[in-house]
DNA sequence: TGGAAAACTGAAAATCTTTCGCATCTTGTC
DNA sequence: GACAAGATGCGAAAGATTTTCAGTTTTCCA
């Protein structure tokens, strides 16, 4: 459960980190902002400041156990890392997100990282459009 | 010239305007944040407020002069919009840019979102790592 | 198990980037 | 040249995230 992922993060398991963690796991959703974790505290009833709520994430992200997204919405969402890489597909009028995995894609830019001589160390793919939802509504 | 563009642009020629495109396509780089070009402003002793520059990039923007990029440091940068869409290889130590286009990627972008009934609008796709330079040092 | 050191926490204050409000000044037009 | 629409500059404000600080909790080992 969380109190091994915590340590073996090489933090202590505190309350904070395990009511975190635990948001993330069984919210529903995948991709959470600091807020969205913060409210989802404060309706549980926990004594959280929101600054801890960044800390932790930001903890966790060192730890490898979330992934920080900087989409263009100004805030940073989160979500539980779990050990695959993937891009986005992100609706601007919903934000509803999708993720996708592309072979192809991660080849070409394997490729062209080495024509320039780049040794990649991350990659952020996001496609902005309309959702199946929203393209009927305007 | 400048005038021409920003006239076109359907906005009034001011000096600020000018200006602003003048240091865009003068400064010798091509990405450039809302700050760079503030104080590229002010060493060249000109009266213009940040919150101008930051209006006017936008306009730019609204206007397709120039083209936004959010990448993951927290700060806008600008660039000319030179009509042909380009994906970026960004250096996580020194920051330096290489554009690139890859049309297998584009191709790919498309069906996917065609897969997922995503009508796009627009994507982003930033690959970072380490440019010849950095790599030797650590 | 006891207790100290190290790490953690909440709240408020501080930062940073970007935008807004508004009085004042310019531009484009007649 | 006079006017209305549109721009500008400045300071204040906003929103997201980080830092500070003093008090609390965990961990670890005797």
């Amino acid at each position: 459960m969380e109190n091994e992922q915590i340590k073996q993060a090489g933090l202590k398991v505190t309350a904070p980190r395990i009511k975190i963690l635990g948001i993330l796991e069984r919210s529903g959703k995948r991709h959470m902002s600091a807020e969205d974790v913060y409210k989802e505290l404060l309706s549980q009833d926990e004594e959280i400041g929101l600054a801890t709520v960044y800390r932790v994430l930001t903890q966790f992200e060192g730890a490898g156990l979330v992934c920080r997204r900087h989409f263009e919405s100004g805030q940073s969402v989160f979500e539980l890392n779990n050990g695959e890489h993937h891009d986005h597909l992100v609706c601007i009028k919903c934000g509803a997100i999708v993720e996708f995995l592309d072979p192809t894609i991660e080849t070409r830019q394997k490729r062209i990282a080495a024509e320039h001589h780049f040794k990649i160390e991350d990659h952020s793919l996001v496609v902005y459009g309309l959702c199946p939802n929203c393209q009927g509504t305007r």
